[in-house]
DNA sequence: ATATTTGTTCGATAGTTATCGAACAATAAA
DNA sequence: TTTATTGTTCGATAACTATCGAACAAATAT
């Protein structure tokens, strides 16, 4: 992982709103069974539920997250499912060593 | 280590020019035996050779990391020194956990 | 004493970002 | 078949950022 990569990486968490959402979803993340194949349901709307921000801007920061790689999003129906990108979280962890 | 102060240093280190130079601190930093009184020596001017970049704007890259709480700086004569914080860089391996 | 080097500060500029509400499409519920 | 919900996209705006060169002060070298 290159140093291009990683400061988008460190930008899409500069943001102390998307960094509160990303926390958010690490933390729902690791309540889910480990196999479990959607990752976060519903992600979108529990963070709209717990954020004073509007639907556009959360929507907004979710594809942040996702264009740093830090999260993949599936929709089934109309709902989002999120899941946390754990070999990125282990690359971030390796360039501080 | 709460999430404003967190957002505060990956904001730090979001730029990937900050991001070489912190890099780059980094690594001279472990070049130097661990009870170096002032860190990195001549941090700026070894900066200012490594890097296609003004003195001002390095100065200026210099002082976000050290807002940030990613690094120290002492001045003696007209040279500056930098330290990384190590503590600091510990919150953010814990922060990954 | 003068000239050079080191690093800072200022003002400008072009580019980026966070946020909103409105309008929308797709899905689900009545 | 309407109506409500979910999430996206668009355009606007205000705020912030990266960068530069010029001007500067302090320290060092000549």
């Amino acid at each position: 992982m290159n140093n291009q990569q990683m400061a988008k990486v460190f930008k899409a968490l500069s943001n102390e709103q998307r960094l509160n959402l990303f926390k958010m979803i690490y933390y729902w993340n690791k309540m889910i069974p480990k196999d479990e194949c959607c990752g976060v349901e519903k992600a979108f709307t529990k963070a709209c539920d717990c954020m004073d921000l509007s639907r556009s801007t959360i929507s907004h920061h979710l594809k942040e997250l996702q264009n740093a790689g830090l999260i993949t999003c599936t929709k089934s129906g109309q709902v989002l499912a999120c899941r946390i990108n754990e070999e990125l979280i282990d690359s971030i962890k390796v360039f501080f060593d």
